[in-house]
DNA sequence: CGGGATCCTAGGGGATACTG
DNA sequence: CAGTATCCCCTAGGATCCCG
């Protein structure tokens, strides 16, 4: 097999794995790579369901591997934008044809939910992890 | 922002998460994608680190999603071999513009590795997280 | 050889309360 | 508003033993 390319190693994936294994940071990088800049409470609501611990938690790690800029604003009150650097844009490129595979797989149009479906109650929950509302 | 095409949601991604998240899962995907068809202890040396319960339990997962198949021959010794179906198939075949990216960024030329390094010992030990035998 | 059953542990992740 | 700190729980995943 593998005759449609070049035995392709996983070696790299090493490093990305943790990212995306990252429950939260997937879906961070594509709200942020959809939305441009957003401030803490927006990652909040956009993802919710998440707590703010996690967000952070989250957020510091892509912000360590490089994929996300924080900004700080000295204000009152105070106001923190985050947005994807380069690299997590070329990240998000890079999941997009996962993502279309998903779709596919899956039988959603992949572009006709955008606008609604970025919040997920049963996030996770598909397996047999009630959210707290079942 | 994103105007470089479609806004994507991530609806889809859920049900890809969890098993994209597996550790081991990529791994299993991509070697067997190599390789073409591999036997459970083939599969334990190959991962090398990975303990038979979750190769069986990732392997087990990987069936029911109908991303590889399990063919087993009622031979002494006994003998069962697994390779990707035409899904597994296509999802290496997505996660590969990831692997790409993952290598650039890391330095790897990929494609240099294949023979030897399908093996970490460190695999997820990057971190902090020394295998055991650091 | 393949892999099920069991036990155990680290830590990811949710909830809540509190602070700068 | 934007976190941080704490607590707790739960699941993934390693180790081990044993069976077909």
């Amino acid at each position: 097999m593998a005759e449609e390319s070049v035995q392709v190693c996983l070696c790299p994936l090493e490093g990305v794995i943790d990212t995306i294994s990252k429950k939260w940071a997937l879906l961070i990088i594509n709200i942020l790579g959809n939305h441009g800049r957003l401030r803490f409470n927006e990652l909040m609501s956009g993802l919710e369901g998440i707590s703010p611990k996690t967000l952070t938690d989250t957020l510091h790690l892509l912000q360590e591997e490089g994929l996300l800029r924080r900004e700080a604003f000295a204000e009152i009150p105070p106001r923190v934008e985050y947005s994807l650097t380069a690299d997590g844009g070329e990240l998000l490129a890079a999941i997009r044809p996962l993502i279309r595979w998903a779709a596919r797989r899956e039988g959603f149009s992949e572009t006709g939910c955008s606008p609604h479906c970025r919040r997920g109650p049963g996030h996770h929950g598909r397996k047999g992890k009630p959210v707290k509302s079942a």
